[in-house]
DNA sequence: CGCGACCTTGAGTAGGCTCAATGCCGGTGG
DNA sequence: CCACCGGCATTGAGCCTACTCAAGGTCGCG
């Protein structure tokens, strides 16, 4: 569990953080760089399929991830899955634990991980001393409520072809933005077919067959752990829509 | 449209927001107390059907609902609808807005409402001025978090009665905190049955016989406007889980 | 009285589900 | 070196949940 895990001492100072250099993320001021630096307690590294958070217990940690990929999720009692997004370098875990009492859902790695580990309690001294990286918490949660928000429309109003090519380009586009993807369109994620079902709300099978149209109108392709877009436009137009991509953010 | 629209003078001055009262909401302090009341620039009385926000547009305003009931919702480009969830009494409105350029989503008042009025820029003035209040905001936008992450899990992985059935529990619960129902178990709700569909992903027909199948078991009642929960015993089994309830909460 | 909003019901269809088997590949152990 | 196994992708067959189209029915209101 996330508590008897070892933390180790950083690798990676703030300064230097490799994230922060992207211009995805919003530059700090040398004085909130240096709160951040005293808020961080550590770095945790955790393997693929390692659980991060298990829903109905309690963390005492908050992580902001440095490297490699996560999904939350939520079981039903009967086991069946539901993928609520995936979380990727720069993304902020563990909030609803904070504010809540017990987690309400779970998360798992997808991938060796790296994560940037904060107590649970140095929120409050964040709060108490810095309104702009409370604005930039509360922003981070907006963000996610807003991703959550089209998921949602996803699975509730868009037919199978159109979920699938929605989820593509998002993770596409997400992907592409911190820097993970090796060439435009070759996108390496570890995820399964599994995987895409249980976000998507679909059968594994049906999403086999959904995504085996795809690729047999050489739309994408799809390897394991890797899926490569061959022709954006198309996707796109099966899409219906394109996801949206956010400007600037802010960085833990 | 939202800003055009007339902001009364404040009839219900914080103090004796009756809203407070409820020991659902935490207490505040007088200083908490008094700063709100300088944000809170006004009230507003909308009609229903009225629009609050409309997606791709930007708003001034926060709102807090102060009665009355709304909900937000998306639209697919052909016109497909997917409700988010729903707008209660307490619950605050438009922080994606101000965080954000552009909404992302739309909301619509399901009933003749009252809405307190509070200046997008005068955000910026409470993170600086007030950790508590600030540490309220982050924790109503993770609350809303998790109330999409239940109807995510629901429209994803729920069967078209366990559906139904979570999400009358779940208005039930809500209604009932906020003292909107005039006895248990019977709740007046001004929805139809197109939006019970809409928001859990479904087609209204379908809608309409799942609902019907409740009915003639003598689990709940329907009618225009309002439904009764006649057993909540078969309705939680029905469900499969029963939906979370926060204890105390804060109130803006 | 007619109309609009909402609920209801029937009939036929289809998108997506389940069950079941097969194929592929990489890793492991004999 | 090969046999086996586990994880993942793929395919076929049959079924069923949920959808669409199409009619009514009811009720309140102008």
């Amino acid at each position: 569990m996330t508590e008897n895990r070892i933390i180790h001492a950083r690798q990676v100072p703030c300064q230097l953080c490799p994230l922060r250099k992207l211009n995805i993320f919003r530059p700090f001021t040398p004085e909130e760089l240096e709160f951040v630096i005293s808020f961080k307690t550590g770095e945790l590294t955790v393997r693929a399929g390692d659980p991060l958070f298990l829903e109905g217990t309690t963390s005492a940690y908050l992580y902001t991830v440095l490297s490699g990929m996560a999904f939350r999720y939520k079981l039903l009692p009967d086991g069946r899955r539901q993928i609520l997004n995936y979380c990727l370098p720069g993304d902020f875990l563990g909030l609803q634990g904070s504010v809540m009492q017990e987690m309400q859902h779970s998360v798992e790695a997808l991938s060796d991980m790296v994560l940037c580990v904060f107590q649970r309690e140095g929120l409050w001294r964040l709060f108490e001393s810095h309104a702009g990286l409370s604005y930039d918490v509360t922003w981070l949660a907006a963000r996610s409520e807003q991703m959550l928000d089209q998921q949602l429309l996803s699975v509730g109003r868009r037919s199978a072809v159109e979920r699938c090519a929605h989820l593509l380009l998002s993770l596409a586009d997400r992907v592409m933005e911190v820097g993970m993807a090796p060439s435009p369109e070759l996108i390496r994620i570890p995820i399964t077919q599994q995987h895409v079902a249980d976000t998507l709300g679909l059968s594994l099978v049906h999403t086999n067959r959904t995504l085996g149209r795809l690729i047999r109108d050489g739309v994408i392709r799809w390897r394991e752990q890797e899926f490569q877009i061959l022709d954006r436009e198309k996707l796109t137009q099966l899409a219906g829509d394109e996801p949206i991509l956010e400007a600037v953010r802010p960085l833990l």
